[in-house]
DNA sequence: AAGCGGACGGTAAACGACTACCAAGAGCGC
DNA sequence: GCGCTCTTGGTAGTCGTTTACCGTCCGCTT
């Protein structure tokens, strides 16, 4: 593994100049610059990242770590950090905390071991702990979910307007009584949209169940209300993966999306229009939400000093067939 | 940002015994080891990765470069690698090279400079330039795709033989005109599953369009297919966000899948059982390519001198509906 | 010819951790 | 009291870069 002494000693020159040389921060003489260059290549020389960063104390590396790499939802989020960070000469690493609050604590410890130039991060829950990210000065930015002790930048988007939004709309249809499927306690999203469902169905006309945000527990909750003595005939679905869940529950149940159940579902994944009936969604940015949060991370980057805000993008009722009778 | 040197002297000790007393590596007095402790919990102290890296010469990073954030097929095999990874003490930082050489290269580079402990890595084309890793002795897994300058472990999935079963599953069911779409050339799984195919309707008979791994161009070289003077009564899908596309083109031209055109897609992605008829898939085991490869690499990791490997996976088909009339 | 300024490139000191080596002190047997 | 071993913790070198500082050399002006 050759060091940037080989290269100088391959070049005949000190290491000082090999490091000019490559960096092109002070003039050297184009000749010598040119053996240098070329003692490198003939090395292979990478210079050693762990050094430079070392020394320059700055690393171009953003951390994006994320609830769940197989939602769609947060892929968008990620390709949208990444086209961003991409343009300014940044690189992204991604981490899956997968919804589990240790990975995410040995994630956010890894980046700050590795001294990233910023994080940006969807919380997984309640008791996320960003006092490290903090004290070291690692500008943070969070999306989907608020922190907590947040003092930094947020990008959420407006889910409990957007749920309430949806419920009504089934409710304007014809629907009698609607239900709602949600993710667990203390996640914020989970909590937000059964809020905004619970502020148009009235307290006393909830009815709901907790999930994991996945298939698997979607179904069987949705399964468990179909079972109810007086059941739900619409239901708003926190998520995309729960979706799945549920209209396997229907289609166990025999049941039809629409006609027999309305249903409306967070996030437009791809194949919402491919079933039969298409799903009506409430599409969110996801791409936006991950453009915003790199564009606020990269500013608090170049200036710490910037007050902390919150930015809240509006969520999209896409109206197809799956809430029509 | 506290240093090593900051929770000396508040503890009132050495450096040396500082990094003893966090490390366990020897022996250090126990009253110390705790005033030592104390410290660096005041001063919210997190070792740097960088320093510690550098002086340790390995880090317990893995880097995972795949081609699609946004394919399922891929975000199964970062579970597997994570999975596995984590067991072992290892974090996985995931980069999206999105079937960009340019970026493919760029992340190789980051993985090179800040020195990982090895690479799994999906090769987005012919032209993947590898040799670095290999100066650099970093140990490297391909998945999906095979390396052409290949001397590392390589973790495939028998993907040709499955384009064949499933080729000929279509032509058991009676239909006659058999397409194909597939990838881009030079893409080794897409050229693979294209021979698979011609393997069984005979080179005489190809009929085939080629378009990105993506949804929009599957729909309009679908869309091609199904107009040309003889179309096809049945296509051979080569991934399940082209499905997409190709069941959106179906659906444009009033065609049902199944009875109209039989499709069989690979990718047993989620909602394939959703849709009306339920897709047809060659299920590829990516959660195990993912585990493999993680093993292969930490196996290589601690054992450089292993001779390379080539894993073969068998992918399965399951017959669903939409390959029956 | 002396003096001066600019361009270039070398020397060496960081960056922050780990660790080989050594020194000091304690305990103990003779 | 001497020398031995064993434990403990400090000193200083190392990892591979970058860069502040300085010396040298060259060419030009006066």
């Amino acid at each position: 593994m050759a060091t940037i002494s080989d290269v100088a000693a391959r070049a005949g020159v000190s290491t000082a100049t090999v490091s000019r040389a490559l960096n092109g921060k002070s003039t050297v003489d184009p000749t010598l610059a040119a053996r240098v260059q070329e003692a490198a290549a003939e090395l292979g020389y990478h210079p050693n990242g762990l050094a430079r960063n070392l020394r320059r104390q700055e690393t171009a590396v953003l951390a994006l770590i994320i609830s769940d790499v197989e939602n769609p939802f947060f892929t968008a989020i990620a390709r949208g950090v990444e086209d961003l960070a991409q343009r300014s000469g940044y690189s992204v690493v991604l981490c899956n905390s997968d919804e589990n609050e240790d990975k995410e604590r040995r994630y956010i410890e890894v980046a700050l071991q590795e001294r990233v130039a910023g994080v940006v991060l969807s919380p997984t829950g309640r008791s996320t702990n960003v006092e490290g990210l903090r004290r070291q000065g690692t500008p943070l930015v969070a999306v989907d979910r608020p922190l907590l002790a947040a003092e930094g930048d947020q990008v959420l988007v407006d889910t409990r307007h957007a749920a309430a939004e949806a419920t009504r709309h089934l409710l304007d249809g014809g629907y009698r009584r609607v239900g709602c499927l949600t993710g667990p306690a203390g996640v914020r999203t989970a909590d937000d949209r059964l809020a905004g469902y619970a502020d148009v169905v009235g307290e006393e006309n909830v009815l709901f169940r907790r999930a994991q945000y996945r298939a698997a527990g979607a179904r069987l909750a949705a399964l468990e209300l179909l079972d109810e003595p007086s059941p739900p005939d619409a239901l708003l679905v926190a998520n995309s993966t729960m979706a799945i869940g549920v209209l396997e529950a229907l289609s166990a149940r025999g049941l039809r999306p629409g006609r027999d159940v309305g249903i409306v579902s967070f996030d437009d994944a791809p194949w919402t229009t491919l079933i039969d009936p298409p799903l009506t969604v409430v599409a969110q940015p996801a791409y936006e939400v991950g453009r915003v949060a790199a564009q606020l991370l990269l500013a608090r980057i170049s200036d710490s000093g910037r007050d902390a805000t919150t930015t809240t993008l509006e969520a999209r009722l896409i109206v197809r067939k799956s809430s029509r009778r």
